[in-house]
RNA sequence: CGCGGGGUAGAGCAGCCCGGUAGCUCGUCAGGCUCAUAACCUGAAGGUCAUUGGUUCAAAUCCAGUCCCCGCAA
């Protein structure tokens, strides 16, 4: 099979590098290299990075609006292409190029999770388990037939790190499978009734809401770990909380007071958050007890 | 040249503004006290203060350059 690949982030790359090792890749595409991070330099995407390794050739459209972007893919001939977290929108024409269409890998159970951020909601959302599905694109946002579909369960200890990983490695697996047996399968169509959505993470929802029980808090905690942290202040200075452990306290004081010396936070219903990782304004992560030997929260402030 | 913080003993920090004996909380080691302990007491070891140059009688501290780490913002 010829194969178009378009991705952006790094949790693509044990798909491309299975598709690689089992397929013909003719092109990948992904988002142009931008300015980002300290110094503002142009960042090249993760696969971006990765196909070169590879040594595929990289095309970096802003959009597919203009006829020469079109031809340009087109003229790949490619047999199918290979959707994942890629960022931009693809027109009809793009989407009925290739002899077996544009395949989107979606790492939730559809129709439930479509939209931007369905790993990080199954985490937040508290659900048992959560999946990858394969499904053939139409021109609604994650809307089009499925073609397999594979779950993996989500326990306490579950992290957007480790779920990321096990999905990849799913997705990676799943889609080959797919490809290897197109002609034999029959899509299956969703049901709209069911669809749910997910947004786009604010920078509100990374502020930890006192108010909260703790175990939802360390769920998102959770979820958001390890390139986003929920994080609090006090005395004007950001401190992110980087791994968690909720209980139920016996003491009744303010959410969001601090129990002992030892970053015990009281929180809604009950509960308190043990804080078991923090890191501070320009420094590093640490663990709770390396970091209270240079610093003191002592019981009983209010964190916000 | 997007903005900012930092590099001091094995770990985490203070000291720097205002130059003058290297300090805190731990850890390690030795001894003591305990039925016993991650508890307590006593003592010890362990640092070219990131690096290079400058100013000075004297630099962790002031000035300039370099390397590395991190936060914000995108």
């Amino acid at each position: 099979m010829k194969i178009i690949f378009m991705a952006t982030p790094d949790f693509a790359i044990p798909t491309l590098q299975t598709l690689f090792d089992n397929h013909q890749i003719v092109a990948v595409y992904t988002q142009q290299p931008r300015p980002a991070k300290r110094g503002m330099e142009l960042q090249k995407t993760p696969i971006h990075i990765k196909a070169e390794e590879l040594k595929i050739p990289v095309f970096t459209p802003s959009n597919f609006k203009d006829e020469q972007t079109v031809k340009q893919f087109k003229d790949l001939d490619a047999d199918i292409a290979v959707v994942y977290a890629y960022g931009l929108i693809l027109p009809s024409s793009i989407l009925q190029s290739p002899k077996y269409g544009c395949i989107n890998i979606h790492p939730s159970i559809l129709p439930k999770y479509r939209g931007p951020n369905p790993i990080r909601s199954s985490i937040i959302n508290n659900d048992e388990e959560t999946g990858v599905t394969i499904m053939q694109m139409d021109a609604g946002m994650d809307t089009g037939d499925m073609l397999a579909i594979e779950k993996v369960s989500i326990t306490d200890e579950t992290t957007y790190d480790s779920l990321c990983e096990e999905l990849s490695n799913l997705g990676a697996y799943l889609v080959n499978e797919v490809i290897n047996h197109i002609d034999q399968i029959t899509p299956t169509p969703q049901d709209n009734e069911d669809a749910t959505y997910t947004q786009k993470i604010s920078k509100e929802d990374l502020k930890i809401n006192w108010n909260e029980d703790a175990f939802a808090i360390d769920r998102k905690v959770r979820a958001y770990y390890p390139d986003l942290n929920m994080y609090f202040m006090y005395n004007g200075k950001r401190y992110k909380v980087i791994s968690s452990t909720p209980s139920y306290k016996d003491s009744i004081k303010e959410n969001g007071t601090t129990l002992n010396d030892s970053l015990l936070i009281s929180c809604n219903d009950s509960t308190a958050l043990q804080i078991n990782e923090i890191q501070a304004e320009g420094k590093s992560p640490l663990k709770t007890a390396e970091f209270l030997k240079g610093n003191k929260f002592p019981a009983d402030i209010v964190l916000e």
